[in-house]
RNA sequence: GGGAGUUUAGCUCAGCUGGUUCAGAGCAUCUGCCUUACAAGCAGAGGGUCACUGGUUCGAACCCAGUAACUCCCA
């Protein structure tokens, strides 16, 4: 047989992938089996894959099938979300190349072209999680924007407005002057950014009383000239939207200037100098401009002092022509220039360097304005509190617990969610305009006609006066819903909970049991599926959420486009295989905590992969001899311990999903305890055969080895798992559905011989590599037998993984010969040549030494009365042990110090 | 400014309610090996004032207080 030297991942990757979507293992319908779910956070449907994809998917996968292979009925549904602001985005920058704009286009006609663009680019990123192995459920794909899914948005929508839960309202809101659209708080990303302090001087109107301090030069206080008030702002092109300066009532600097008037610099506007507290004394001069249409801070002032609002700008961030100068001009564009013209005008003070905040749209990044306007929100106070209770009561378990607390902090400071926006993308909100500009909400016009008419007559028995209403004088409201909005709903939606809540479906796989996501999403999504889950079906939508962490490089930053320090997904998998990939990110993953990711992990994970292609290569090369008896029970005896014992610590990993350790587990019972001891212990002299018994219980071994790797590795498991070296396997009987077998009885006193054993081994080893001798040279083994560990039961291992001729028990110190011990057991090796006498009465005076030491400090915990009378009975009795294996050591050790002597 | 978290070997991380022969793993490093499963490998070895300073305790990587550095979230 012609077998590769090194596993080739691709080709196995592509059959075996092919193969499980032909034979439907990824698919579930509800049975009688315990069901063990998990919807997909549903990526972005414009996105491509990245490592951030890469981990969670990965995390995803190891669960799903995991839990596939212990008896449950596994259902991952798959699908992707509209993302409005995204997808609009790449909608409107196609339509530019092909030279069409989209304030051409009406609204159907522009739904039109981005379905059409959703259709052809849409659902890449789907397509790659093939490539990683992604076990989902295809059939079950779903899309936030399915016809299905946006009837239960908009029946959401009116359950909650008629619940009251839904308002209409001016608000401040993060304005996104690139996608014109209002976003979330939790969609700006605040920056720390230079800026320019600009020192403003408002002319004080009729100043004809001279200022008293005028000149003062203690600190702080800015030199005033007579006629004028100076204000320090980064926003100079906002004083056209001026309707006060406020300052400080304890401010004495500025006491003469109560009921005084200025004039706003350029445009001569005259607004009042107020007082109140909100000001701060010590910052920039202590005046401060107020602009209510343009900042939140100013905006509440503005409401507490009944002052009017002027707002300068156009949804595009150009300034409007309440301005009065620069109009159309852009807002940071009309900065420069009035800061030109102030100068000009010796307005200008001084500019300084300033370092500060500012927001920027998550997905256009351009600078957030606050901007207010008319919006719709939903109200938060009475969804979160169960919402947080779930997780405060351990319903819903938040991996690892230490978000906890943040969530906490998150819920109970919630503020109103802002859902609508100004976009055509997504699902319209279904309120509907009356002429007079009431409204009613309804799923159709037909609804909202009727409910028009009822509000017309209502009206008109009050008021006395009539008007009639025709059908299409109703207009609906423009904005589309937060995809969010859609997001919440997705643990219920994906199943067909809304429209059907009885369903077959939703009755089996809700509540789900996994959510694998990110942290940073925990609040805008996570909590409000939570909320969702609570309000729609009185229960929660997952058990459990395991937060994953960033994926940062090497040198810890986060891996992004713009940085260009994120390698490509599909470039690693093709490097090192999916297989090697998915070890590789798990490697450095531990729960919750950001991962330094870098490539070498991936090739450790390709390299273990090779590992295991060659112990099968090893198997596959036997041949049998049925005359041979078996002389390999001890290995076997203890392989099947060891495996047992790996089998206890990876479950107990799952359960605290340690999923890097559950990894790490299984690595090592494949590659220290099966290649490197097992195999090694078993595997007979080249082109020598092997007795039956020992060559069928190994591949027993190597199924199950396989059969535990498979979460982690599905390709290369599968792949070997077809192999003749099994037998012949029937069509349906594949690794992705084998059954991870009950764990074993474990002998933890062959165990722990073996370990000893294996110390012996690795000593004689080690004296072979100080000594310079070859593995091929066989030695002799003299043991002075202390402990009574009856090596005779271990010879063949010994013999064979040592290279002795002969092993002898003896009672006699061999002089000159190599020695070393273990436990208190003394072992000899004779060679040629003498050992040098007197590097060998170091080496025991060390020890030596050591021994005392080590032996004084267990003595004074004895000796200690306090300890004595505090510590627990079962740490008295190890120290007591450690000072009797001390004491046996120590004679030994002074034994041959005074052979020695002789 | 408020809150949370982190700091253990060159790197990435374990270390449960303080108590097993000087604190563990993987990777990397060093030395020796192309020993016919595997050089993507084998054998062996070295490597840590557990961030710092105090405190509690018979005993501290672990508990407490403070300091420093970094990260994240919120304002």
């Amino acid at each position: 047989m012609n077998i590769s030297k090194t596993y080739l991942p691709k080709e196995a990757e592509e059959k075996w992938y092919k193969y499980w979507l032909e034979h439907n293992f990824f698919k579930s319908v509800p049975d009688d089996r315990e069901p063990y779910t998990i919807v997909i956070p549903p990526p972005n449907v414009t996105g491509v894959l990245h490592m951030g994809h890469m981990l969670n998917n990965t995390i995803q996968d190891v669960l799903i099938r995991r839990a596939r292979m212990k008896g449950k009925n596994a259902c991952w549904v798959p699908g992707t979300d509209h993302a409005s602001i995204a997808t609009e985005a790449k909608v409107v920058a196609m339509l530019k190349e092909r030279g069409i704009a989209k304030s051409d286009l009406s609204r159907d006609e522009f739904m039109k072209y981005a379905w059409e663009w959703k259709d052809k680019y849409g659902g890449i990123i789907l397509e790659q999680l093939k490539k990683l192995g992604a076990s989902c459920d295809w059939d079950r794909t779903k899309f936030t924007m399915d016809d299905d899914l946006s009837d239960a948005v908009i029946d959401t929508f009116i359950y909650l407005y008629n619940q009251g839960l839904i308002y209409r309202g001016i608000r401040m809101v993060n304005w996104d002057p690139q996608g014109k659209t209002a976003v979330s708080d939790e969609e700006v990303i605040r920056k720390e950014v230079n800026q320019k302090l600009y020192f403003v001087r408002y002319r004080i109107k009729d100043s004809s009383d001279k200022i008293v301090e005028k000149g003062k030069n203690s600190k702080n206080t800015i030199v005033q000239e007579d006629e004028f008030v100076t204000v320090a702002t980064t926003r100079p092109e906002t004083i056209m939207a001026d309707v006060a300066i406020f300052i400080n009532p304890n401010d004495k600097r500025f006491s003469h200037l109560r009921g005084k008037k200025v004039l706003v610099p350029l445009v001569n506007r005259e607004i009042p100098i107020l007082f109140d507290d909100y000001v701060t004394m010590d910052f920039g001069t202590g005046c401060l401009k107020v602009t209510p249409a343009h900042d939140l801070n100013d905006y509440e002032l503005a409401q507490k002092h009944h002052l009017p609002v002027i707002d300068i700008l156009n949804d595009d961030g150009t300034l409007n022509k309440n301005a009065k100068i620069l109009i159309g001009e852009d807002r940071f564009t009309a900065r420069k220039k009035i800061a030109l013209l102030l100068d000009t005008a010796g307005l200008l003070d001084k500019v300084d360097d300033y370092k500060s905040q500012i927001g920027f749209s998550e997905r256009t990044d351009a600078a957030i304005e606050p901007k207010l306007s008319m919006q719709w929100f939903c109200k938060m106070d009475e969804l979160a509190k169960p919402a947080l209770d779930y997780v405060l009561n351990g319903d819903i378990k938040l991996i690892p617990d230490k978000f906890i607390n943040t969530y906490r902090n998150w819920m109970e400071n919630i503020k109103d969610w802002c859902i609508s926006r100004q976009l055509w993308w997504g699902q319209q909100i279904p309120a509907w305009y009356l002429p007079d500009g009431q409204y009613v909400i309804a799923k159709t016009r037909e609804e909202a006609f009727e409910h028009a008419q009822i509000l017309i007559q209502k009206n008109e028995s009050a008021e006395n006066q009539t008007f009639s209403l025709s059908y299409n004088d109703l207009k609906q409201d423009e904005d589309v819903l937060d995809t969010w909005f859609s997001s919440w709903l997705w643990p219920i939606s994906v199943f067909d909970g809304f429209k059907d809540p009885n369903n077959a479906d939703i009755n089996y796989y809700y509540p789900t049991n996994d959510l694998v996501t990110a942290p940073e999403i925990l609040f805008f999504w996570v909590a409000r599926m939570i909320m969702a889950g609570h309000e729609f079906r009185g229960q929660v939508p997952f058990k459990n959420v395991y937060l994953t962490g960033i994926v940062r490089d090497k040198l810890g930053r986060k891996m992004s486009k713009s940085l260009g320090n994120s390698p490509d997904p599909l470039d690693l998998i093709e490097k090192f295989g999916a297989d090697g990939v998915r070890v590789g990110m798990l490697l450095c993953s531990p729960a919750g905590n950001d991962l330094m990711f870098d490539e070498s992990y991936c090739e450790q994970g390709r390299n273990f992969a090779n590992k295991i292609w060659n112990a099968f290569k090893l198997i596959n090369g036997w041949e049998i001899d049925d005359n041979l008896t078996n002389d390999n029970q001890v290995a076997i005896d203890w392989f099947e311990s060891k495996i047992n014992q790996a089998q206890v610590e990876i479950e107990g990993y799952f359960l605290e999903y340690r999923l890097s350790d559950a990894l790490m587990t299984t690595y090592k019972l494949v590659w220290d305890d099966f290649c490197a001891w097992y195999l090694e212990m078993i595997k007979p002299a080249y082109q020598h055969p092997i007795d039956r018994d020992t060559y069928t219980k190994t591949i027993e071994f190597f199924e199950q080895v396989l059969i535990l790797l498979h979460p982690f590795m599905p390709f290369i498991t599968e792949e070997l798992w077809h192999e003749d070296l099994f037998g012949t396997r029937t069509e349906l009987d594949c690794c992705i559905v084998a059954q991870i077998p009950a764990i074993g009885e474990i002998n933890s006193k062959l165990l722990a011989e073996i370990e000893n054993i294996k110390q012996v081994i690795t000593q004689i080893r080690s004296v072979r590599n100080s000594k310079q001798l070859s593995p091929k040279d066989a030695l002799k083994l003299l043991i002075i037998n202390g402990s009574g560990l009856p090596y005779e039961n271990y010879l063949p291992v010994l013999q064979k993984l040592a290279n002795l001729t002969e092993v002898n028990y003896t009672n006699e110190k061999i002089i000159g010969a190599a020695n070393f011990m273990v436990s208190t057991d003394e072992f000899f090796i004779p060679l040629e040549e003498n050992i040098d006498p007197l590097e060998e009465l170091k080496r025991l005076k060390k020890e030596k030494e050591y021994l005392i030491g080590f032996l004084n400090s267990v003595n004074m915990k004895l000796n200690n009365e306090r300890f004595m009378s505090n510590a627990k009975p079962e740490i008295i009795d190890i120290e007591l042990k450690k000072k009797a294996d001390a004491e046996a050591k120590l004679k030994i050790i002074n034994d041959n110090l005074s052979a020695f002597d002789n």
